[in-house]
RNA sequence: CGGGGAGUGGCUCAGCCUGGUAGAGCACCUGGUUCGGGACCAGGGGGUCGGAGGUUCAAAUCCUCUCUCCCCGACCA
């Protein structure tokens, strides 16, 4: 039993100014957290209780798939030479220098560690599979942070890394995860779906994001009701519906016209009187590609023009365009590489007059065609001169193109790519996410093991992810009111809370540690309120820490009776005998 | 990295425009009265106003530089 007027439990009445989401907001004023810096955080008495009963949770379901392991946070930069990624990670990783002068680096993922684990001891198929894991701490320097612990540059991450001989054994690895995660998430108390989600353009062939759906989130989410369809908007693909073709002008080929000023797309559909979806929108980046088909190439940091047209009523979707032309990287051009590349300014840029890339790497203009202007005809767009569009222009007829690829954002309303029916677009949270990773790691750092034939063959990795501190996170987000939050019962840092509402009153005083004592023996984790507080203020911090059962003793303590209550129920308090308390909350827990 | 905002007792903020030597509420300490939804009265402790430099008789306030934190963006041309 812990007593309050014991414990360190610094309860704000007012959230920090710079708190924006609730649950920034009520853990810090549930003394759960406090901020260190920007995206760094300590955890105190109560965070660091529920985040120890999520590991729990985390650590027994993972003890029945694989075997928990702990790496070392600092790594040597040789290390991530070899993978390639000392470069491909950039400023997201914290870099030092130990004092000879050796650059090393804290983790922010461990997929190098574990395969030099793999190739110095893994020789053999009859050692596969092997799924390892832990639990571990993370830095990751984020460009920006926000939202309390949403977004950090240090926090706990569940990584697991599995080693197989063939697919079929890493879709097993890769299915015990998925079992695994959805029996965490679901003790956990999340309300939670999975969805497909966007494998990169580093190999890989499929990866699911374990998402929790909030306004705080940063992810956006495609869903379809009808069919059960859902895909992170990085990956999510639609149907459209049909368009109405414009009747072609004149000789019904493209046609120069003068528009001077008519820059951004309102512009020109105004100017035309035309539908957006008729207007050909151009966006041109500077892409670092890598050579297809050579993975143990590094990109040599060379970049190459990728220009991307689609509807005007469409966005680019840079994840997307990505993985269709092979790049790691975009960046939009800058005038001058505009006018190299496109002979003209923004706000004028079209597909007519170039001479597309046969294929991504032979230093021409990589023409990139949304499959949404496939088959189109009659449409406007830039004439790469300032103040001229063309109209009357037809893919295929009037340019062409290096490849024609789904690289727009689905978007609330389109069609389902399954069924067909609307789409819904929402926020929210990512928890977890599951990647069948391929053999570019064990590749690249020489991972070989023997098969059954004595040939040598390289391992196939899947590597899987859980953010400890945003279950808690999620969890207050979808659990809270205006006076505080409540968590699951299984993660929250005690399973009740027993208030005295007057320890001055020797009866009530007896009563609350006899309920509190009984509880304690009936298994429960106890917060017991014995401090010399009024009863409001003592009820207003019961409401706010996330305690998801409430036991007041009171004036009724005189008669034996206690009130129990669950928090953000909708069920108000009820009178227990004291004595029946402990199997009450027993009961009631087991049906809540 | 671009744009916006903010740094003043532990917390939320006022004071700054128009320089004159720092305030409120909450929190904290002492005493008293209270005691089921953030009590009241009285007394008290605590801040080199983010930092550095400058202007001035005088700087929280004006100027310059800098650090930190928050928000939006980092793609629509």
């Amino acid at each position: 039993m812990h007593r309050w007027s014991k414990l360190f439990i610094p309860t704000l009445r007012e959230a920090p100014a710079d708190a924006e989401v609730a649950s920034h907001k009520f853990l810090v004023r549930a003394g759960y957290i406090r901020q260190l810096g920007a995206g760094i955080y300590s955890y105190l008495f109560l965070g660091q209780r529920a985040i120890n009963r999520v590991i729990r949770i985390v650590r027994d379901e993972m003890d029945k798939i694989g075997e928990e392991f702990l790496l070392p946070t600092i790594q040597p930069a040789d290390l991530w030479r070899e993978s390639g990624r000392w470069t491909i990670m950039g400023d997201n990783m914290f870099r030092l220098k130990d004092r000879k002068g050796a650059d090393l680096c804290l983790g922010m993922t461990h997929e190098e560690v574990m395969t030099d684990i793999a190739r110095n001891e893994l020789r053999s198929y009859k050692q596969l599979p092997q799924i390892w894991y832990q639990i571990q701490t993370k830095f990751r320097d984020e460009p920006r942070p926000k939202s309390g612990l949403l977004r950090v540059r240090q926090f706990i991450m569940k990584d697991s890394y599995s080693f197989d001989l063939d697919e079929a054994g890493l879709d097993r690895s890769y299915q015990l995860h998925d079992a695994a995660y959805r029996a965490i998430f679901t003790r956990s108390g999340l309300r939670f779906v999975v969805v497909e989600a966007d494998s990169g353009a580093m190999g890989g062939s499929r990866s699911q994001e374990f998402m929790v759906y909030t306004d705080a989130g940063e992810d956006l989410i495609a869903s379809c009701a009808a069919c059960g369809y859902a895909a992170n908007l990085e990956k999510a693909a639609s149907r459209l519906s049909p368009v109405k073709e414009m009747e072609p002008t004149g000789d019904g080929m493209p046609e120069l016209i003068p528009t001077p000023g008519q820059a951004a797309i309102v512009d020109v559909t105004r100017f035309f009187d035309i539908e957006a979806s008729s207007d050909i929108k151009c966006v041109a980046y500077m892409a670092k590609v890598t050579e297809r088909g050579d993975s143990k190439k590094e990109p040599a940091g060379v970049l190459s023009p990728v220009v991307a047209f689609l509807r005007g009523d469409h966005f680019v979707n840079e994840t997307k365009l990505m993985g269709a032309v092979g790049a790691t990287e975009l960046r939009p051009m800058v005038a001058e590489e505009l006018e190299h590349w496109m002979h003209g300014p923004a706000g004028y840029l079209g597909p007519v007059g170039l001479e597309p890339a046969r294929n991504l790497h032979d230093g021409k203009v990589n023409v990139v065609l949304d499959c949404g202007l496939d088959h189109r005809k009659n449409l406007v767009c830039g004439a790469n001169k300032l103040d001229y569009h063309y109209r009357n222009v037809t893919p295929g007829r009037d340019f062409s193109w290096t490849i024609v690829a789904d690289i727009r954002n689905a978007a609330e309303g389109e069609g389902c790519p399954d069924c067909g029916m609307p789409l819904k677009v929402a926020t929210a949270v990512e928890v977890g996410h599951i990647f069948k990773l391929g053999t570019r790691y064990t590749e690249k750092m020489g991972s070989r093991v023997l098969d059954a034939n004595g040939k040598e063959v390289t391992p196939i990795m899947g590597c899987y992810g859980i953010g400890i501190e945003r279950i808690l996170t999620a969890a207050v987000e979808q659990n809270h009111d205006a006076s505080g939050f409540w968590l699951p019962q299984s993660i929250a840092p005690f399973d009740v809370v027993v208030t005295i509402t007057n320890v001055g009153d020797t009866t009530l005083k007896t009563a609350g540690e006899q309920a509190a004592a009984a509880l304690e023996a009936a298994g429960f984790d106890v917060l017991l309120d014995d401090r010399d507080e009024r009863a409001g203020v003592k009820f207003k911090d019961a409401d706010l820490i996330g305690i998801p059962w409430r036991v007041t003793v009171g004036k009724k303590a005189a008669e034996g009776k206690v009130e129990l209550v669950r928090r953000g129920a909708a069920a108000g308090p009820r009178d227990v005998p004291l004595g029946d308390l402990a199997a009450e909350l027993r009961r009631a827990s087991a049906e809540a």
